[in-house]
DNA sequence: CCGCCCATTGTTAGCGCTCACAGCCCCCAC
DNA sequence: GTGGGGGCTGTGAGCGCTAACAATGGGCGG
C-alpha cells in the first residue's frame, strides 16, 4: 500500500519504470540491466535478449540525471552566440550541435542580443548551472574575449572567432587572408585603390578585415582611402554607399586618389544596402564601382549584380570547435593554452566585381 | 587518508565542493545550505549571510544532476529544427530560447538537415534520452506532424507551424490571411491576375500560401494560373524567374490571362531569384512585372527593387511556443489537444510591387 | 579428481541533493 | 507556571544509477 510497493511485478504507476523495474520483469539484477544497457560483453546472449525485451515491453529509458550523477558526466556542451540570426553564427552553431550529437553530446545554447560583459557572464552562469562540460563562445567582439580570459572557468572554452592575442583554444576563419583575397582580386582588376566598409570596431573580425585589406593596399603602394564604418546590417552599407556616391559624383573635379571605383565591403549584408545606394544614386555595379563582400550568405549570387565576395565554411568552423573542445574534455585538460584552428577562406568572383 | 576523508574541513581536492563542505564551513547542516540557496523563508539573516559566504568562498555551484535526480525535473525543453540557417527557423529559435530562459528552463537542439520520418524520430530520441521535459518541434511538414501524432510521447509537445488538422498544439502564423494579403494588394493595384511561385508542396506553409493565394483570386473571379513550384532558395526561384519570363514574351500574342503582371512568390528569397531572372529577361520590377514575396527577411528592404512582403514575427512565434509549453507542463497535461496559438502576419508595401 | 580461472551474475555502497519529519528554543496567552 | 505555537535547524531516507567487489558455477590442466 506504501508509494513504494511494487511486489506485483509492475512499476509504480504515475513514474516511468526504473532499472529495478526492468530487472524484475527479466528475473535478473538491476546491474545486469546496467550491463546491458552498457553494451558489456560479458553477459549472456540469452539474458541480453530477455533484458531488451523487458525494457522494450516498459518502454524502459535511462534516467539521465541519476546517470550524470554517478558518473559525473553530464555529456551537455554549452554555447553562447551573439546575433545568432545571422547566417554566420546560425551555419557555425548548427554545424556545431551536428557534430557534438555525433560525438555522443548534447548541446544547449544560450543567445545573446547584444555583448555585454554582464550578459556573457549570465549567459555562462546559465549554462554552468545545467552542469555543462564545457563550452563554445560566439562572440568575437575584443572585450568578450578579454572577459573569457579573466574567468577561470572550471571546465574548458573554445572560442569560434576570438582572435588569437589572448591564451584562449579556438577556431578562426582567416578573415585577413579573406579580406587580402577579396583587396587583392578588385587591385588586380586595375583599380587604383580599394575603399573599405567596415563593420563595428569592437568585433575581431572587422578589425581583421580591416587590416587585410589596407595592408594588401600598403604592399601594392597605393593609396589607403579612410574606411566607412558600419554594424554589419544592410542599412549601415545603405548610408556608407550613400556618403561614398556622393563622394564619386564630387570625384570627378578631385585627385584621382579620392576617386571611387573599387569598395570591399566588410560583409554580404552591408554590400547590399551600399548597392541599393549606388542605384539610387545612378551608379552602375561593376561599371562604374566595383564591389566585393564578405561571408557569401546565400542570397549573394542573386543580389544586383551578383556578389564577389569571401565564403567562409560556417559548419567546417562549428565542427572544428567541438573537436577542439572534445579533445580537451577527454585529455582532462581545462587549462586556457591558445591551442587555434584555422579555416582558410576562399573568394567567389561574380559580376559585382567583374567589368567585362 | 582514503579518498573520502576529509576531516581537514577542507572539499575533497580536485572534486567540485559540495551542499556539505559548504555546511560545515558554514557550520551548519547541508539541509541549511539548501534552504539558503532556495530562498527558504526560514533562516536567520546571519545564518544566510554566513552560507552565503562560504558558497562564495568555495565557489560553490549547486550539482544539477543530483537536484534533478531527486525533484524530477530537468528544466530542460527540447527543439527540433529543420533547415535553422533560414531566417525564420533562427529567429524563431532564438526568441524561443529567450522565453525560456526567463522561465527558467534550458533550451537544447537538435537539427535536420532535411525532414524524415527517420531523422525526427532519432532527434527526438536523442532529447529524451537527456530527459528534456517537453519540446517545440519546428519542422513544417505535413507527414511529420503526423508522424508526431503517431508518437504519443510521454511528455508535452507543441508544434510551430504544424497547421490545425491534427490534434497537437501549435503555434502558428497565419501563412493564408498572409498570402491572402499579399494577393489582394497586388490584385488591389490593378493586375488582371497574380500568378504564385510555391513552396515545396509537403510544407504546411507552402500549402497555406497557395491556398489563401487561390482563395483570393476566386473571390475576386479572376482566373487562377497554374502556380510555379520551388524549394525556398534562390536557385529555384531564378528557375522560376525564367519561366515567367519566357511567358511575359510569349504574352502580347496570346490571351490577356496569359499575361504575367503580377507575381506572389512564397518567400522572399525565392523573389531575389525571381527579380534575378527578371533583370537578365529585360523586365523591369515594378514597371512590367509587380512582386511580393513573404518573410521579411532583413536583407528584403534593400533588394533591387526593395521588395514588397509579409512580415512575420519569429521571435513572437517562439515566445508563444515556449508559453504554450510550460503551460503544459505546469498544468501537467501531456495530452495532445489541439491548442492553438495563431500570430497575425503583417504586409509590409515596398517599391516592388508599386507602380508609381 | 582437485583447484584455479574466467565468464556471468548479484550485492553493497555511495553520487549530491531535497523532502518529510523531528527537535529545539523562545515568546506569549492563560 | 505551564502549555502551545511559531521560527529555525538538524536528521534520515531515498531519488535511479554505476563502480567495486563478492559469489557462483563450469571447464580445463595437472
Amino acid at each position: 500500500m506504501s508509494h513504494t510497493a511494487q511486489s506485483d511485478g509492475h512499476p509504480r504507476r504515475g513514474r516511468a519504470p526504473t532499472m529495478a523495474d526492468v530487472a524484475q520483469l527479466a528475473g535478473v539484477s538491476h546491474q545486469t540491466v546496467s550491463r546491458v544497457l552498457s553494451h558489456h560483453p560479458n553477459v549472456r546472449d540469452t539474458t541480453r535478449a530477455e533484458v531488451q525485451r523487458a525494457i522494450e515491453q516498459l518502454g524502459y529509458r535511462r534516467n539521465s540525471s541519476a546517470r550524470a550523477l554517478v558518473t559525473r558526466r553530464t555529456l551537455t556542451l554549452g554555447v553562447v552566440a551573439c546575433n545568432p540570426t545571422l547566417f554566420g553564427p546560425a551555419s557555425t552553431l548548427f554545424g556545431l550541435e551536428e557534430a557534438a550529437r555525433d560525438e555522443g553530446y548534447m548541446v544547449s545554447a544560450v543567445t545573446l542580443r547584444r555583448y555585454t560583459a554582464k550578459a556573457l557572464e549570465e549567459a555562462i552562469d546559465h549554462l554552468s548551472d545545467w552542469g555543462v562540460e564545457g563550452i563554445v563562445v560566439i562572440v568575437p567582439h575584443r572585450e568578450a574575449v578579454a572577459a573569457l580570459a579573466e574567468l577561470r572557468l572550471p571546465f574548458p572554452v573554445v572560442t569560434v572567432e576570438g582572435g588569437h592575442s589572448l591564451p584562449i583554444a579556438g577556431v578562426s576563419v582567416d578573415q585577413e587572408l579573406g579580406a587580402r583575397l577579396a583587396t587583392g582580386h578588385l587591385l588586380g582588376a586595375g583599380h587604383r585603390t580599394v575603399w573599405h566598409v567596415a563593420g563595428p570596431p569592437d568585433w575581431l573580425e572587422a578589425e581583421a578585415r580591416v587590416n587585410g585589406w589596407r595592408s594588401t593596399l600598403e604592399e601594392a603602394g597605393v593609396e589607403v582611402p579612410p574606411p566607412l564604418v558600419g554594424d554589419w546590417t544592410p542599412l549601415s552599407g545603405y548610408r556608407a554607399g550613400q556618403e561614398l556616391a556622393g563622394r564619386v559624383a564630387a570625384g570627378a573635379a578631385r585627385r584621382s586618389s579620392e576617386q571611387v571605383t573599387a569598395v570591399f565591403v566588410a560583409n554580404d549584408q552591408m554590400a547590399l544596402g551600399l548597392m541599393r545606394a549606388f542605384r539610387e544614386a545612378g551608379l552602375s555595379v561593376p561599371g562604374q564601382v566595383a564591389i566585393a563582400g564578405f561571408d557569401d550568405i546565400p542570397e549573394a549570387e542573386f543580389f544586383a549584380p551578383p556578389l564577389t565576395t569571401v565564403r567562409q565554411d560556417f559548419a567546417a568552423v562549428g565542427q572544428a570547435s567541438i573537436r577542439l573542445l572534445v579533445s580537451r574534455l577527454e585529455s582532462g585538460q581545462t587549462g586556457s593554452d591558445g591551442e587555434r584552428v584555422v579555416i582558410e577562406p576562399r573568394l567567389i568572383v561574380r559580376r559585382s566585381s567583374t567589368s567585362s
